[in-house]
DNA sequence: TCTGGGGTCCTAGGACCC
DNA sequence: TCTGGGGTCCTAGGACCC
């Protein structure tokens, strides 16, 4: 008997090794090599006389940068994005080391989802390199071809990939299902480069062995939780009692979680949203001292504040909530916000603004970040 | 060898108003 | 003068995601 059709069919892209892909189209002699993007201008490759390029290692990096991304023969060295650059020299110190190139990576974004596009154009942005993209209404998502019962859904997938390869010289990886939480799954499930089709069918084989963490929506803090309470894996979550969940997790994120380790979700995908904040922050090279280094940190203070304001302009945006983040020499993080009777775009009205918010911050401990953020916008 | 920068959403308490 | 319920706004912090 041939199996019931989902009622939707939502696909989750997801861009390989995004940033560091882009990089090797540039620098194509770095192809198959360790290659970790991250950090600071420094690190800039070098020509030299003879014409080929010199890039810098990761040996001997000192500093406060983490990975962005790193190219899969990194990874194989246990390298990961989010990682201290140090603590990746010290795994791999012969990698190159790349800056981060956002203009770059931003003018690909916008091939790669202008290509998928012209195949399916209901997508939700979900950051630089990654989307969900409804298959549902596309003619041909709900055939069947030959022996294969999703064949014309896996078929329009295909022709996504080959058009975002065509346009972009970039692989990707997607997985289709019948919502947003298993998609977002699926996609990883044979990346690089993979194409993978679930249904609810699946879900015991496929998705119930996985750790908790595979799930969209749960982080360290509550997979450590949940470990804590004896679930690793999505199954054993999927095996736990709705009411012992919300016993321990609360009535919202406990039943949530539940409906997530079932493999419900029911969320539609959101073509556009108005942005809801606008932020600029910095960490520095050494912790500042509020008093000590009162003129630098001002002139970061003012920068940041100036920052904010451009990219409100440039986009047509004002906030009416002015808020600063700082983040002490112990890691431990204050926000302060202050809203105003009329929003604002300008740089003197966001600094002053900040600037009573920064009075309401005991300065005791060495600062190492400082960011400034515009909230409550509204279009102009 | 301490841990970037840009976001979203949720919770919870207090102010304030009806 | 006391009690109270509901709604909205503001603020601070935290979890999570890319």
């Amino acid at each position: 008997m041939n199996p019931v059709p989902p009622r939707r069919w939502i696909a989750h892209l997801d861009m390989d090794a995004f940033y560091a892909s882009v990089e090797l189209l540039r620098y194509p002699e770095l192809q198959g090599q360790a290659v970790v993007i991250g950090g600071g201008r420094r690190h800039q490759p070098t020509l030299l006389p003879d014409g080929t390029r010199q890039f810098s290692t990761l040996a001997g990096y000192a500093g406060r940068g983490v990975v962005t991304t790193a190219t899969y023969a990194a990874r194989d060295f246990g390298v990961h994005s989010g990682m201290g650059l140090m603590k990746a020299a010290a795994l791999a110190p012969q990698a190159v080391l790349l800056p981060t190139d956002f203009e770059q990576y931003r003018a690909m974004s916008r091939r790669f989802k202008a290509a998928v596009a012209e195949v399916a154009p209901l997508i939700e942005d979900r950051g630089i390199d990654e989307i969900y993209i409804d298959l549902t209404h596309l003619p041909g998502a709900q055939e069947a071809v030959g022996h294969d019962p999703f064949g014309g859904v896996r078929a329009l997938a295909q022709d996504i990939r080959n058009n975002v390869r065509r346009a972009t010289g970039l692989t990707c990886s997607i997985g289709v299902t019948p919502n947003k939480l298993l998609a977002k799954i699926a996609s990883e499930l044979d990346k690089p480069d993979g194409l993978t089709v679930l249904t609810h069918d699946d879900l015991p084989t496929r998705v119930w062995p996985m750790g908790v963490r595979r799930i969209n929506g749960i982080g360290p803090k509550a997979a450590a939780k949940l470990a804590a309470l004896g679930l690793q894996t999505i199954g054993q979550l999927a095996a736990a009692e709705p009411r012992w969940l919300v016993e321990h997790f609360g009535r919202s994120y406990g039943r949530w979680l539940h409906e997530a380790a079932q493999g419900r979700d029911d969320r539609p995908v959101e073509t556009r949203g108005e942005p809801v904040s606008m932020s600029r922050e910095t960490t520095f090279e050494n912790d500042l001292h509020a008093v000590r280094d009162r003129d630098e940190l001002g002139a970061i203070f003012t920068r940041l504040a100036t920052q904010v304001a451009t990219d409100l302009q440039r986009k047509g945006y004002a906030g009416r909530t002015i808020g600063i983040k700082l983040r002490f020499e112990d890691f431990k993080t204050v926000t302060r916000d202050l809203t105003l009777p009329q929003p604002v775009a300008d740089a003197g009205a966001i600094r002053h603004a900040a600037g009573l918010c920064l009075k309401r911050v005991d300065l005791q401990r060495r600062i190492r970040l400082l960011g400034v953020r515009a909230g409550s916008l509204v279009k102009l």
